[in-house]
DNA sequence: TACTCTTATGGTAACGATAACATAGGCCAT
DNA sequence: ATGGCCTATGTTATCGTTACCATAAGAGTA
């Protein structure tokens, strides 16, 4: 074959049609001006030559990389998939691209993530959680974009928030088990140090069990966060160990709930007859397993949408909403039902 | 403030230290000519003017993006989730990023994204799956980067695949079934139309039914694919009062499977007494149920390990290991012990 | 008829980095 | 002392697109 040229340009498309890269370049804007007949024919030739629209010249000039920046703590969890969902589906409509990273729950890694993304040039930022390392704060404080923090409410905001307090929200469902006329109640959750939205709500675990004068030292601590389904079972072991006559037992998340549960099974301990057991972040295994999970829904795909719509509307120059303040949602079934 | 004008550049740094933008330009890079001293002040001069530096120039340069385009069907789900990190975990070892996008289980939604993400100018290319739209395959095949197909055994590779077949797969876990005993085994699947692999995995159920000779209609349709555990309940209510003569079922997905075993559960029908079940992928609750489940660990991280490591060996232009076949795993748990 | 306005298109320079080549000075061996 | 080599740095042009400004032709108006 003769045709293994280098990949063909704009300039390429303007030769052979006579017509200038300037009105090339137009005919793949959607809204500028090129007759139809001419349009047309860009369009024919392009394909002909299989011609690919080069993006980075494109933002170079422009400056403008149709990205959001976002940081999540893992890929591998069900929450926040649905969030990068609401983030992604909303910003295609606007033909935005999310541009995706993980810090495996580590503040470090974090940064290093935060440092990598902006040389992308994104047009916004979304990180998990309002705790970061010193440098992180400052490298996106001095950032000239949009920053949003989710799934909690920073103390000291960056930018903008969308998220909800991990540790009022376990008042919720605290008071739902001393509602049923439990007292002692125990909290299986993470080690402290990494996951800090699993520690805010240990933290709010502890203040509610206070609030009602009950002690709140039952604490289970199941392993490094995030808390596998594995880990959850091993932490109910060692509950029913140490303090057998726990009345309900509040996980920080459902899969080490169902974890807890499959040990309550295994051991022949009924539940809801001997223990209670409440999740937390409404996964799928919550409405599924026997008995139900009593759980918190966090509408997690819900941040991701008004992350976006947040984005969209601070680039658009519109008044931007503001902060959003998520009211997470308790969900009663089978597992905390006398 | 004075200082806000617009954001620093390469340039900038230079005239503050007086030398030439070249030189800085080598500061960023770990292993060019520079001498200590020199390099230090540009990286101190760099942090102080708040300087980040600009990657769509530099690709836009030097042609080379450092991402790897990749898609799959949903990021809801953990088998894909953990092909993407093991991509991106040894991607990074390179400086290389992922761009990701979400088919939807959609080829015509495929389609579009292939085309979104090669404007790009990723450095290569992988999808899930060897089913595409006639335009996909077109633009895949006249890109000049590596296209890697994963998750399959395509009957006619683009490039390279790194994957299984789908239906070659099936034929230990009925195999396994028929070596207890069973002879009369259903299965439980989406319907047909949008999830290849999916469909692959029926007619590899039906294909190894018959070469036992077995009856192979015992075929419950759970709904739209991907099948949640929810569906799998349903059909196993489906199943149980359609052919309740039924020894053992297999299903699409771990997570049909659980929801199959609830069912059971709930119905007081007791697993594995009563019925063999039998799931796919190795999700981590399949090894936590009660009763464990048994299934086929297709190994997903490693695909993703190992299509990374066949890309980099492709653009390090070390002969490429070529295609890559993994060999699913058989799991018997409890779930199909007598 | 002259003048404005709109539509369609072209020309030039620039976005911010770096590949490729050039050069200056120091060190070493013969 | 001389040539060769290595290290550290500079100069120039360029990657492919688009912002910005200019212009030509036709349509509409007074």
């Amino acid at each position: 074959m003769s045709n293994d040229r280098k990949t063909p340009t704009m300039a390429d498309i303007a030769r052979v049609l006579g017509v200038s890269p300037m009105t090339v370049s137009r005919a793949f804007k959607a809204d500028s001006l090129v007759s139809p007949e001419t349009r047309e024919a860009i369009l024919k030739a392009a394909e002909e030559l299989g011609y690919v629209f080069d993006s980075t010249a494109a933002n170079l000039r422009s400056q403008k990389s149709g990205f959001v920046a976002v940081t999540i703590p893992s890929i591998n969890n069900a929450n926040f998939a649905d969030t990068v969902g609401g983030l992604s589906d909303t910003l295609a409509k606007r033909d935005m691209q999310i541009l995706l990273g993980y810090t495996n729950y580590d503040i470090d890694e974090e940064e290093r993530l935060i440092e990598q993304l902006l040389r992308r040039k994104p047009q916004a930022i979304v990180v998990t959680g309002g705790t970061h390392t010193e440098r992180a704060r400052r490298l996106l404080q001095t950032v000239a974009i949009p920053v949003i923090e989710t799934w909690d409410i920073p103390a000291d905001p960056i930018g903008h928030y969308v998220g909800f307090s991990n540790r009022a929200v376990m008042r919720d469902m605290v008071d739902h088990f001393v509602s049923l006329g439990c007292r002692r109640i125990a909290f299986i959750g993470g080690d402290v140090a990494r996951d800090s939205r699993g520690s805010e709500r240990r933290l709010g675990f502890v203040a509610a069990m206070q609030a009602h004068g009950l002690d709140a030292t039952r604490l289970i601590a199941a392993g490094s966060p995030p808390i596998s389904m594995r880990e959850g079972a091993n932490a109910m072991a060692k509950l029913i160990d140490l303090y057998p006559d726990t009345e309900a037992v509040v996980c920080v998340s459902d899969l080490a709930a169902y974890g807890a549960l499959t040990e309550c099974r295994r051991l022949g301990v009924p539940v809801p007859e001997r223990f209670f057991i409440g999740g937390f972040g409404n996964y799928e295994i919550g409405e599924v397993c026997v008995p139900t999970l009593t759980t918190i829904n966090v509408f997690a795909r819900e941040i991701g949408v008004r992350t976006a719509q947040l984005i969209l509307d601070i680039l658009d120059d519109i008044q931007p909403a503001g902060d959003v303040g998520i009211s997470p949602q308790l969900i009663v079934r089978e597992s905390s039902r006398r």
